[in-house]
DNA sequence: ATCTATTTATAAGC
DNA sequence: TGCTTATAAATAGAT
């Protein structure tokens, strides 16, 4: 129902199939309240969009816990709630020993807990280390590298504008020797008490926008 | 929509109101699954009517258990389950955090995932590398004086026996020369042929026991 | 968010 | 319920 007929399959331009839920989801919220009202009926609905984020209806007259334990009785389903908690548990087991193992790595990669290991195994720590010690320190190195350039560029600025410091200072200097009267003297005063001002160029170099 | 025009209130006439629950039960559900579908949502429907006949809708990748706990974390409305439920969940929680951040940290210590950090957090990193590899390398460098130990011992060791085997040799060809007679020469025999097994010294070095 | 051309849902009737 | 059809609602696409 639309300016055109679409298919139902999932929508792949994300930004449309954003739109389309909201419009769905609140075509569908009104509907449930109008069941309700028209036809006596309860209504429990959950949706969760694909980002995750949730929107609810329950029926006035009712809870979620409610509707629940209704359906729990209706259903039959009660054992569904024990074979959930199997699934949790197992799920911990599974999670705790990947926990242990990965636990494991990292102290062995921390020099920890090696006084059991073979010598092959020592070795194949070993170069982990070594790997990751070479990448991190290429990694440093880049820093550094950007530090040093960035300092050579400051250095180079630095020395531009003593020299226009310099330059100006002298040009100031010659023209007070040529003006005598008040208001040329005036005149270089402002334009002296100006120059810092001149001078606050700001280094906008896009290596220092990098973190460091 | 239809014929005509119905405010949204409460269907007296029980017959129509009982056509119109199963027609817009039906047209909910329709658009249920058409949202899962077209926009990778997540949806679970319950209705009861007033006759408390109830009728859901999950979609097909969840459960309606899974919903709720996703509801439960969600909205924050304890108390949906059981209390060994929520204790569970919130474990795997737990867990999983813990979980992920060895898995960075691992990730980090092999050079993984090191664009985005920061100079203090690549020397944090560097300095637990460096203490890692030199604890290892202490723990090789034992291995290796402990190997060198004990094949200096076994070279003393075959000295020893080489020195002594020649010692008997010699031994043997005097006695040779000595006896003559067949009786001497069988107990010779008898003699050579039991050396070997006297020789055969199991060298029973501490050190040879422990773990390469 | 708002606007419409169209599609879809459905009220009424059988 | 199931089918039909006139009409009300929902909504796809555009802005």
């Amino acid at each position: 129902m639309g300016r055109g007929k679409i298919e139902i399959r999932r929508i792949e331009n994300p930004s449309n199939r954003q739109v389309t839920y909201s419009k769905r989801r609140n075509g569908i919220m009104k509907k449930a309240k109008e069941i309700t009202v028209l036809c006596d009926a309860q209504v429990s609905l959950v949706i969760f969009a694909s980002s995750g984020k949730m929107h609810e209806y329950c029926s006035p007259s009712t809870t979620l816990i409610d509707m629940l334990d209704k359906y729990h009785k209706q259903s039959g389903k009660s054992r569904l709630w024990d074979a959930k908690h199997e699934d949790l548990s197992n799920e911990i087991d599974r999670i705790k020993k990947e926990n242990d193992n990965m636990q494991i790595e990292l102290r062995h990669l921390k020099g920890e807990d090696i006084t059991s290991l073979h010598h092959e195994e020592l070795g194949v720590i070993e170069e982990a280390l070594e790997k990751g010690l070479a990448t991190i320190r290429d990694k440093q190195m880049e820093y550094y590298n950007m530090k040093k350039k960035n300092e050579k560029i400051l250095e180079d600025m630095n020395k531009r504008l003593s020299f226009i410091l310099q330059q100006q200072e002298m040009a100031i200097e010659e023209n007070m020797r040529e003006m005598e009267n008040p208001y040329h003297q005036q005149r270089v005063r402002d334009y002296n008490s100006q120059m810092p001002f001149a001078l606050r160029v700001q280094p906008i170099q896009p290596n220092l926008q990098e973190r460091m």
